[in-house]
DNA sequence: TATTGGTGCGGGAACGTTCCCGCACAAGAC
DNA sequence: GTCTTGTGCGGGAACGTTCCCGCACCAATA
């Protein structure tokens, strides 16, 4: 075939790529020609646009992404990192599953777009991306001022997050309706029977979770309902679970009859720990958790679970983010997505027998 | 500033960068030297180059990644799919602890060595990432012959994966030892007094497992014990528990002592099992799994797991891509990395009462 | 026949780097 | 004073695209 090729089985060593000027030699055409033959632009005879098409499907043609891309200014390369595992090493946030579904859903929402989402480890410098020539940067789950956004703006990169960030020029959000959930959520528990229920929430300052423990306070007002709430000072299933135990052991009071935890743990730990203190689901304790973890469906009974809906943020943060990248549209500047309410065992109180 | 940077607080448009140039212009300085001065390249006097790094630094001047990449005619992009789950929307193998562990490390280990690592949705089409130029793929869990690794090793994309894929040139592999992890962990169950111990494997033609079934096959000879074996047809909570089950509930035999499962399941989920189907854990069953689920040190006891050490793979994987990207070496093909058992309260008999 | 307008294609610059050169100058050897 | 050798820096091509032009050609109009 080519001058490259070897005889025989040996190891064809750098395998030169065929370029736009070898379709257009072979041909016969010029590499202007042939290029908007196959990006369907410029004037051209039917017969010259099948021709230049022909010959590079024959010869395996493909473009050079890096030399399109220099010539077009922009990279189509989109980071992702998260936040609030910033301090962490490696990307120990793939372990939870609404971040590793978030992580899913953006790139393959991103790639169908024509992006490429590269993964930033938390914990990793920013002068290990200096050198990306990233488009825009994913930052999922930003904390308050989060100086990674912040030193990102400032180099004038755009941020989208899936946690509102009002009145910061350059970044845009895509969130959950957190008010609208933990209604739902009550309301659900409420219909079911549940007089006594009580919020395992974390004591964290983000939109959604002040969000969550002011529509829980409005929601127990506004039904005559005692508030009880217990705050968790750290994410991960060792201090919400221990959280769950504490609100599950009340000093002094009436034992609560339904659990809300709005923060990521394992669906059978917190039924584990229910059990542990002489719970029996959904019998004695209704049980509602906002999670995204697949294991839910497959305890005894199965967990009703509050899905964030990441795939959704995702869809929508990266329409946006193309809006913003290809059209230039500033706004809106963050959108709503609706949370849904997968309802099974654990939060149905069984008729009486 | 610049001529670009408006008044106010307007939002300033498309924010030209500086370029190269730029620097040289104000350096006084050729575009040649400057990028010496910053490379620590050619022949400058000390001056001159601190003059460049100077003003380089005070116009804020980062080097265009994507020009950078065209003329040294690489991307420095490394591509990441799962095998096993092409078929599957999104990147559901995100929710596996071991896939997120190895996607985490892997893409930490890359950029520390300068490569990005952008995320391939499984069950994207592989002409969605035509447009790409990527250096190589890492394919994890790659299938028996599979499509998507034949494609790229077709295309002349090196490929690297998790799984021992021998006599394919272009393909590079990191592998665990998969017999000395099952001997280990069944001389551990042996010490602590199991006699009975069911093995529960998934089906699967993989090196891994074959190595396991057989690993196995030849412990119980060498020690006299009975051969049990369960093999579960498909990956997943579901099928896994339910495989933990058929083990746990032998139809005519002693029931089992020990339980080795060597397929990723949610320690709450297997310990949940056992105790439906009776069994005291540790004092009626040993329970050891293969697993990187952080919910192992959260249940009731905290479970054993013997650790495919991700992180490990990534990195030797990394490093041999480098290898192989900078340098041109083509061997070895293949490295194995040990496991690690983490023995914990569910798989140490407690001394009798 | 000369002028216009439209069509089909190609030449060449540009995107921002890196790197191979070559040139000017200085210092040492004869 | 000429010839070599070495040092310090810059000019310009190249990486592989895309896209703005301009040129040649043809048909229709004046």
């Amino acid at each position: 075939m080519t001058e490259a090729s070897r005889h025989g089985g040996q190891p064809s060593p750098p395998l030169p790529r065929v370029r736009l000027v070898d379709v257009a030699r072979e041909a016969g055409l010029s590499k202007t020609t042939v290029s908007a033959a196959l990006n369907g632009t410029g004037r051209l005879s039917p017969e010259v646009r099948e021709k230049a098409r022909e010959t590079a499907r024959r010869m395996g043609y493909r473009p050079n992404a890096t030399a399109r891309h220099l010539r077009a200014g922009r990279a189509r390369l989109i980071g992702y990192v998260v936040g609030e595992f910033a301090a962490t090493p490696w990307t120990t946030f793939l372990e939870s599953p609404y971040f590793a579904r978030l992580t899913g859903a953006t790139a393959a929402t991103a790639l169908r777009r024509g992006y490429a989402v590269v993964l930033l480890p938390a914990g990793s410098l920013q002068s290990e991306w200096a050198d990306l020539s990233l488009d825009a940067v994913v930052v999922a789950d930003p904390v308050a001022d989060d100086p990674v956004v912040e030193g990102l703006l400032a180099a004038g990169v755009p941020v989208f997050t899936d946690r509102s960030v009002e009145g910061l020029p350059g970044a845009y959000w895509v969130d959950v309706d957190a008010g609208g959930a933990v209604r739902e959520a009550l309301d659900h528990l409420r219909e079911h029977g549940a007089r006594r229920p009580v919020l395992v929430v974390p004591d964290s300052t983000t939109r959604f979770h002040t969000e969550v423990f002011a529509a829980h306070r409005e929601w127990c007002a506004a039904h005559d309902l005692p508030e009880r709430v217990v705050r968790v000072g750290e994410p991960g299933n060792g201090p919400v679970v221990r959280g769950v135990e504490t609100a599950l052991t009340p000093e002094g009071r009436d034992r609560p009859d339904a659990l809300l935890v709005v923060a990521e743990a394992s669906p059978p730990l917190v039924l584990e720990a229910a059990r542990r203190l002489g719970y029996e689901v959904p019998d004695d304790l209704l049980v509602v958790l906002v999670s995204e973890d697949a294991t839910a469906l497959h305890t005894e009974p199965p967990v009703t679970t509050l899905s964030l809906r990441p795939e959704a943020v995702a869809e929508a943060g990266v329409e946006h983010l193309v809006e913003v990248l290809e059209h230039g549209r500033r706004e809106p500047a963050g959108t709503l997505v609706p949370t849904r309410l997968d309802v099974r065992a654990s939060s149905v109180r069984r008729p009486p027998a």
